[in-house]
Parts: C-alpha cells; structure tokens; sequence
RNA sequence: GCCGACGUAGCUCAAUUGGCAGAGCAACGGAUUUGUAAUCCGUAGGUUCGGGGUUCGAUUCCCCGCGUCGGCUCCA
C-alpha cells in the first residue's frame, strides 16, 4: 500500500504506483487540469512522473510562484521550438525563467529584428495549438553530447561536459524539437496560452564578455491574459514614472554631454529637494549622536594604496593624475579619509563608538554600457559614515543603525522592508573568532528590531558581514539603498588603535554604513516612488498663489510673502492669463496646492486653495491655510 | 567595453520610391483683464548628433566616430 501526504495533512492510499497527474485527478477535476507539475517531498517533477515510495506530494498550479516558474520556463522551450523551426541553423544555448518572464540565448548567422519577433511569436501560437505532448527521457552522457553535435548543436554539448559526473541527464521532447533540460516542464505545448515576446539583447554566452555575444529574445508569460494585462499595464505605470523623464519635466535634473556620461546637474527644483533631503539627514544624525566630517575629493595615491583600494578596485577608479609630479587620485571611497582623522591623535576607549558622517561625493569609473540616469552615475554622493567601536559596542551600535535607517526610510514613504545578513566568505581576512561574533552580533540587532531576514551564506565581503536593506516602492519594485557592512581590513592596514583600560592598545572595529546609499539615486527612487507627486515636506515649489486679474496683485503678494515668512516655498503667479491657463501649468508642474485670490479673496482676507487632485476648498482665510500648509509639511504626508 | 535599436527646433513628433525640412507646445512681440487643466494674432527659431563617401541632388543609402535607449548574474 503506498501513502502520499498532501499539503492539507490528509492522505491518500494506493494499492500500486500512479503518476502525480492520476493523483490529482483523485483530489479534484479542477487540480487536475490546472496542475503543471508536482512537488514530492520538496522536489520539483513531471506531472508524468510515477509516484513508486510513499512520500509527502504537491500539486502545482501556476497560481504558485513555482508553477508560474515552470510556465515560463516551458514557454521558453517552446520559444526555442519556434526559432529552430523558422531559423533550423540557430544554436540554441541556455534559456531559464526569470524574475518577470524568460528568455533564451541564440547563435545565429545574423541579428534577428523585430520582425523575426513577430513571426517568431506567430509560430509559438501554432505549436502551441499542436499540443504536442512534452515528455522526458534520460540519455547517457556521451550519448547525449554525440546526439545535439550531430544536430550541430555545440553550446549543448559544451553544457553536458560541464555537468557534474552524478547528475543524471535529462532531456525533453515536444514534437521534432528535443532540448537538454532538468525540468520539470508542463506536460504539453497547449497549456501555454499567453505569453508575449518583449525584447532583443545581446548577452554573452555564460555572461562573459571574452566570450561569444549571442542574441537574447525576452519574453514573459501568464497563467491567463488577466495576469499578462496588469503586467504590462505596470510597465506602463513604470515607464510614466521613469525619473529621466520626470527630472525633465519637472526640470529636477539633468546629465548632458558636454560635461560627460553619468555626471548629474543638478538644476534649482532638483536643487531644493536635495537641500530638504540633506537637511532631514543632518538632523537625523544630530539626534542619534553623529559627528560630520568634510574630506577632500581626491588624495596622494598613495593613500589608496595603504588602503588597498588601488588592488582590489582599481577597475571601479578613475585614472590618476599628475600633481606636482605625485600622482593623485579622485577619491571612489570616503572611509581613507574618515581613518586619517582618527588617526590624527591618539584615541581612548572613552572615546568610542567614534560616529563620523560625511555627504561624501565619490566618482567611479562605470562603463558607458551601463550608466542609466541617476540610477547608475560616474559621480554621486553617499550619505556615508563610519562607526569605530569596541568589539562589545558592535551590537548596540548595530542597532542604532539599524533604527537610523528605519527611521530615515519611513520618512521617506517606504515601509516594506527586506533585510538581508550576508557572511563570511571563502577568501576572507580577520579570525574566525572575530567573524563569529560579528555575525551573531549583526543577528541580533535583526531579529531585536522584529525584522525578518534572508541570510546569505558566504555572501559577504572579504573584510567583513553585512546588512543590506531592501525598500519596496510604490508599485512593487524593490530598491536595495542602505548596506551596513562591518570592516575587519581597513583598521588593520592603516594600523589604528586606541588605549583600552588595560593601558594596552586595542585595534578598534570599523563599521561603514550608508542609509540612501546615493543621493542622486535615491533621488531617482524617490521622483519614480512618488510619481513626481511630491509630498508638501519635499515639493520643491509648495504652493503657487495665482490671481484672477491684475487687480488681486497686491494681496495675491503679501499672501506670498506671508508663507513665504513662514518658512514656506511659494510661488506667486501674477500673469495675464486666464485662471485655468495658469491651474493647468502649475497642476502638469505638480504643484501640491494652488492658492486662488480673486475679489472675494482679498475682500475677506482669504484664499481658495485647490488641491493636486483638483479639490477645491472654497474660501480659507489665509491665517488656517497658512496653519494647514505648516502641518501637513511637518508630518511630511 | 560588447550586441541591437535609435539620434530632425528648447520639448513631443512629421517629411511619399533620394527632390526646396514641417506641425503642436514652449520662447519672444502685441491684443485680451479673464473664477478652477490650453484666449487670439503675429515673430523668431535648424550645420537634420559629428566626420567622410555614393549621387546632378542625402534627413533618407554606405562607412567611421559620439551619444541615448534596451540588454550583457539569475545556471542545462
């Protein structure tokens, strides 16, 4: 008698083995005919799969995130069915499912165009009408090899050599088309019905840029069209906020040529908001007991050197220059300059914890390929700081970050938080007793703040664990800005100390740590998260006091000098225009309240204040709305 | 850096097979004094990214640069 465990906890009992598709079909009709795959006893396989030992069983659908996995990952074979129907000498090479969709790599003789897109597409339709059955078979390994070099197909075969020597090899059929694949896979092409191919690109085969470009054909793919629908209508949403466009209209910022690729100009509006910005920052760290610092942008190479920059991220520097016949270096980091200060006098343990902040501006050499607005720059700054503490301090320090960064995210508008602790490494400096510690300590301060964490294992940096924070926009999409990395090299080489109780000399630790990360792309975060809909604390024009006609020029003035006295940005609008000429270009300005003033107006002392959404007030005497604007700026809503 | 697409007025975009480079908005001038998302008229605005080539003639076709955009980790 075989026993299968499902989910729920009830059993089911067969007297002989059946596949996980008959099992399904005992649970529910419905199941059976939106199963894709089956989980047994955590492992992914084949509806066809023959269930032989008792076991603990899944069926998956593709309302999970595996199904949805697997969805799209058929879909990429029968993707590779298409092209090797329309193109039969492109090579195939890998093609997974990823984070929105799929894609697979392609050698061919020449680049495919939107169009081959198109019929590629067309041809994925008709197969997928086939419903061909899609079915697993295992090959021997040289079998295997011989078998795809005779279909001229040499990434696959290079990929079978690469295996290792005690995994079996799968392989799986769907009409003519025969591909190399772990699996598992819908059980025909007639369960995928929507899907749509997004783009072309170029990728290296294994990603290595000394190797051969291949051509990537991007897709994605649903359980139904509802699902496909609202993805792109995310896209849609992401492309009317994308901050290159905003910063545009909004005249926010601007990167232009003449003064070089990923170099950022920041115009008056953009300007202001980063003065708000900076100013929250301050104060934040004011109140959690920070020092500031203002280093020099560049230093005696040297300095890199000592530092060891210059060995393990010279590729990230910009190329020295020539001072004096000593060269020099713009800086890519803060923290040499941050352990010269410490260096500068001899320190006690009553000194520490040292915190030390700088808005610190760093250039870092990035390839042209991939600067990307103020997401991905050659000069930014970071809201750095350096913490030097005691190895006891480690864990309250941590903490405090850990509040810190909290506290100035929330500000912000984000409270989705994802944390992630990464670990020691393989290649790794420090000792294993100062790792350990670190790590528990980094743990701790997690899971005392109530957080929920991934660890990822060796993930760390080879001088030190770390705590990355992800925040979760607006529309879903997840940013990684602040990182607290902990350092075990740099103390080390620039050979600082201080005086503990004992009267010995003590190597104290080092913790970096960076909240936005860069300003300029947490700016872009910011305009995307928020739409340009800025919240009144960060609008970098608050409200704009507009007449009716040249007679309400005079209260329409003081109405303005009076917000403007109380520490509001305001904007009075005296032209000649008609009102709903003028609420039309402040409102595409985004401007969170317009401030009408006509007859009644300045007869009562009021003003009619219209909200970003169109809300109209009525009349407000201007002492309330002054009052309002202050304490909707104050909650930063 | 590499692959592909793209590059026309400040912005958004036109220009049939290669045949005088255009519109809307913005700017500027004038008129209009207006109550909640565009008042009317006029003026000016261009090395069609840069350089070379083919041609009687190039925004259009070819080559070389530059820039922008989408990609280049997500394991068969």
């Amino acid at each position: 008698m075989l026993r299968f465990t499902l989910p729920d906890g009830s059993c089911k009992e067969f007297s002989s083995p059946i596949s996980v598709a008959e099992l399904a079909a005992t649970i529910g009709t419905g199941l059976a005919r939106a199963a894709v795959a089956g989980r047994v006893d955590g492992k992914l396989v084949d509806l066809t799969t023959l269930l032989e030992t008792d076991g603990a069983v899944e069926i998956i659908t593709p309302s999970s995130p595996e199904g949805l996995e697997i969805i799209r990952h058929s879909t990429s074979h029968l993707m590779a069915h298409a092209v090797k129907e329309l193109f039969p000498t492109a090579q195939v090479t890998i093609g997974p499912a990823v984070a929105d969709g799929f894609y697979y790599d392609f050698d061919y003789e020449r680049p495919f165009t939107p169009e081959d897109l198109v019929a590629i597409e067309a041809r994925m339709e008709e197969i997928a009408a086939r419903d061909l059955p899609v079915a697993r078979q295992l090959m021997g390994r040289q079998e295997a090899i011989d078998w795809f070099l005779a279909q001229g197909e040499r990434y696959k075969a290079e990929i079978i050599a690469d295996i290792p020597a005690d995994q079996t090899i799968s392989l799986y059929r769907q009409g003519e088309f025969m591909d190399l694949c772990r699996g598992p896979h819908v059980p025909s092409t007639g369960r995928l019905k929507v899907f749509k191919l997004t783009r072309l690109a170029g990728a290296y085969w294994r990603g290595d840029s000394r190797n051969k470009m291949l051509q990537r054909i991007y897709g994605t793919a649903f359980p139904d069209k509802k699902a496909l629908s609202a993805y792109l209508t995310l896209l849609e949403e992401a492309a009317k906020r994308d901050h290159r466009k905003l910063g545009k209209e909004l005249d926010l910022f601007s990167i232009q040529d003449d003064a070089g690729g990923g170099l950022v100009l920041w115009h008056p509006m953009g300007a202001r908001m980063r003065q708000t910005i900076e100013d929250q920052w301050k104060q934040a760290h004011r109140e959690a007991g920070y020092e500031f610092l203002y280093t020099p942008h560049m230093a005696n190479l040297d300095l890199w050197r000592t530092s060891g920059h210059l060995d393990f991220y010279r590729e990230s520097m910009f190329n020295p220059m020539t001072v004096d016949e000593q060269a020099y270096q713009i800086r890519p980091m803060n923290c040499p300059f941050h352990i010269l200060v410490f260096r500068s006098r001899i320190r006690s343990h009553r000194d520490l914890p040292m915190r030390w902040a700088e808005l610190g501006t760093v250039y870092r050499y990035e390839m042209s390929g991939v600067l990307h607005g103020l997401f991905r720059v050659r000069g930014f700054t970071q809201d750095d700081a350096h913490i030097f503490c005691r190895e006891s301090q480690i864990e309250t320090e941590i903490s405090a970050i850990l509040d810190l960064t909290l506290l100035t995210l929330r500000t912000f508008g984000f409270e989705h938080f994802e944390v992630n602790l990464s670990t020691r490494p393989e290649k790794s400096v420090g000792s294993d007793e100062i790792w350990d510690k670190a790590t528990t300590a980094l743990r701790n301060a997690i899971t005392h703040h109530g957080l929920d964490y991934c660890e990822d294992v060796g993930g760390g940096a080879f001088y030190g664990p770390k705590i990355d924070v992800k925040i979760t926009d607006a529309i879903g999409r997840k940013w990684q800005c602040s990182t607290i990395q902990l350092d075990f090299n740099l103390p080390e080489r620039f050979d600082i100390g201080y005086i503990g109780e004992d009267g010995a000399r003590h190597r104290p630790i080092m913790i970096h740590r960076a909240l936005m990360g860069s300003l300029e792309r947490f700016f872009g975060i910011l305009i995307e998260h928020y739409a340009g809909h800025f919240p009144l604390w960060l609008a970098p024009v608050q409200a704009v006091v507009l007449t009716i006609t040249e007679a309400h020029n005079d209260w329409a003035m003081e109405v303005g000098q009076k917000l403007r006295a109380a520490g509001l940005r305001v904007e009075t609008d005296l032209r000649n225009h008609k009102v709903s000429y003028k609420i039309r270009e402040h409102a595409m300005r985004k401007i969170p309240w317009l401030l009408i003033v006509g007859e009644r107006e300045q007869a009562e002392g009021a003003v009619s204040p219209r909200d970003r959404h169109g809300k109209e007030l009525g009349l407000i005497p201007l002492e309330t709305m002054l009052q309002r604007l202050l304490e909707e700026s104050a909650n930063r809503t």
